[in-house]
DNA sequence: GGTACTTGTGGAAACGGTAACATGCCGTTT
DNA sequence: AAACGGCATGTTACCGTTTCCACAAGTACC
């Protein structure tokens, strides 16, 4: 088909495309392929002797296995999908960029799959990864019902949520942020400041994350001794333009909040943006608090009051997990919840 | 070795994971594994009624070709390698994301590759990906010297660069912004505005990003009769922190400048606290332009003013070149450039 | 001096596809 | 009527690994 000329150091004539076999590197060795495929993954008993001499015969050709045969041969492919719904904000490319790290380190690679928060996309998608190319998965913020994920578990197919965006099946694994104390340390933080009329920019209703920071925002005002006001909390997307609606309508009651806790921080500076929009003074007139601590936060002026979300290390925290769910060690840790942290800045 | 209990719906007992293979579909559907290739495929002859009898068998099983028997079988792996610096900055997700919805619609995947910069660690991820994991490679801001390129090309792994840091080998194909008419527009709106000192904070010295805006900021000066300063041209690398300190040299200077083109937006947004520092206004006492219109030049106050280089369309131009490049159709544009635009905002 | 276990090694059967080749049928052309 | 070419389908040899099994030699034990 393609009769490109071969390079010079690609070697002797095999059929394709000139890459080193495993056969190769036997004849060379003067041994059985079945030797050197022990030596490559260290099983088995191999003699010191005969392992060194295949050793400098696979360094000398630049020799790696690969990976669709050893994909193929009941072995595992070494590249765990990746879903998730959008790859550009930062939050999903802080997560990436860990697991990614994390990978490198075992010498395993990333698919990546963005689904652009289509339910449907996401479905096949993982039919298709659970399907030969992949060893497992990692979702992030998942489309995916809770029994379709009990499908995907009884399929065989070992996968770990990053995130879950509603409540799932309690033998998926999963790696998420403290939301809910880190909600409560960011109302805190407005109650300390001496705020009492404290509004809530949401995420989306029935999203964990959004019902867990619930639970800390309401649970902080308790503790303060301070009535929620139900006119005070408003449900929202998250993103910027959300952010903006939400805001302005808090800002039109005729009792208006002197602090907001957006639940992160798209929505915050939004907030910012509406509050600037009617010659408030951020923070003088409002306080505003965000959630995530991504590159962003650090932009706005003034520089954003934030709860911070490890998400580098949830990303690396999922893959430790998976890791361990391919080794079938019985783990300890289905799910593990990340602290999150409190960031100061001059929003409050 | 994994004793899991098979579940229910995934059938009669093959050897592993209990995926339908091609020979069970072949067979339910009373027909051989080639017509059944060759219907997945859409190759070769098959008649009508076959054909839809083969389909409706796989709709209802749900099959999808094993990729890894697909890549080792002389065929493609669907897979694609994506090497880049770092997932995280804008500029780089930007990219992705283009490239991974183009290549959705390919039923391609991306094998995602961050070498954080270590040159070593590139060399030896193209070296594996080359490896029977990949059909083809992207590699955004490689590390790689031309001859490097060169070598990987001789041994037949076919690729396109985007944004190519230096000057490489003609024959790879690449994709890159206008860098220089877009450099040329930015110099231009200031000296329209009237600004005679335009200093240019630069990336790193040797970079065709780099000299290509350099050239675009000397021609537009020359059309307009300005004597290039030297003094106002500061080299940086491409980060907030590099801006800052650049600018603040800039500052500095006797005859301070009263405009700053930054190479790109986090040098702007640098440039521009630099400046907020010393209590300079932005842009009444300074006017600045930067280059890359990703999402924080419309966070920053003001707004930046910005030169908008499309980054998910060179994403999906990188995989139209590719595809281009696997079907072996010898391609007309060896090299894409595409436009730049200027965008105004408040930092002018 | 057999038996049994530990080591070291090779042979060969999967794994699930693709594609070259073979075969058989039917309508045209010579 | 023979030869031919397009179409539809089946057979089978790979692709490069892993891994199970067989075998040989050496060592330990009774």
């Amino acid at each position: 088909m393609r009769p490109v000329a071969r390079h010079p150091d690609s070697g002797n004539g095999n059929g394709r495309s000139g890459r080193t076999t495993i056969r190769q590197i036997a004849e060379l060795a003067g041994v059985s392929i079945a030797t050197v495929s022990r030596v490559v993954n260290g099983s088995g008993y191999v003699s010191e002797k005969t392992r060194r001499s295949v050793e400098s015969v696979i360094r000398e050709h630049g020799y790696t296995a690969n990976r669709s045969a050893r994909g193929l041969s009941g072995g595992r492919t070494g590249l765990v999908g990746v879903t998730l719904p959008r790859i550009h904000p930062a939050y999903f490319s802080l997560i990436v960029a860990g697991v990614a790290e994390a990978l490198y380190e075992h010498d395993m690679r990333i698919v990546l799959c963005p689904t652009l928060h289509e339910h449907d996309r996401e479905v096949s998608l993982l039919e298709r990864l659970m399907h030969g190319t992949t060893d497992c998965g990692l979702l992030v913020l998942p489309e995916e019902s809770s029994s379709e994920l009990r499908t995907l578990m009884n399929h065989g197919y070992r996968f770990v949520v990053v995130d879950p965006r509603k409540r799932i099946d309690e033998r998926v694994p999963t790696v998420s942020a403290a939301h809910s104390s880190g909600a409560d340390q960011a109302t805190r933080h407005l109650l300390d400041l001496g705020h009492r009329r404290i509004a809530a920019i949401t995420g989306p209703r029935g999203w964990m994350a959004t019902e867990e920071r619930q639970r800390g925002y309401h649970a902080a005002l308790a503790a303060a001794g301070v009535l929620p006001d139900p006119q005070l909390v408003v449900a929202s997307n998250f993103d910027i333009e959300g952010g903006r609606r939400a805001a302005a309508a808090l800002l039109e009651l005729d009792d208006p909040p002197t602090a907001i806790f957006a639940f992160n921080d798209p929505l915050a500076i939004g907030a910012m943006q509406a509050a600037q929009a009617r010659d408030l003074r951020v923070p003088a007139d409002l306080s505003i608090v965000g959630f995530d601590d991504t590159a962003e936060a650090e932009l706005v002026t003034p520089a954003l009051t934030t709860v911070r979300q490890p998400l580098a290390e949830m990303g690396r925290m999922a893959v430790s997990l998976l890791t361990r769910l391919l080794e079938n060690r019985p783990f300890e840790a289905l799910h593990v919840e990340l602290a999150t942290q409190l960031i100061v800045r001059g929003s409050t």
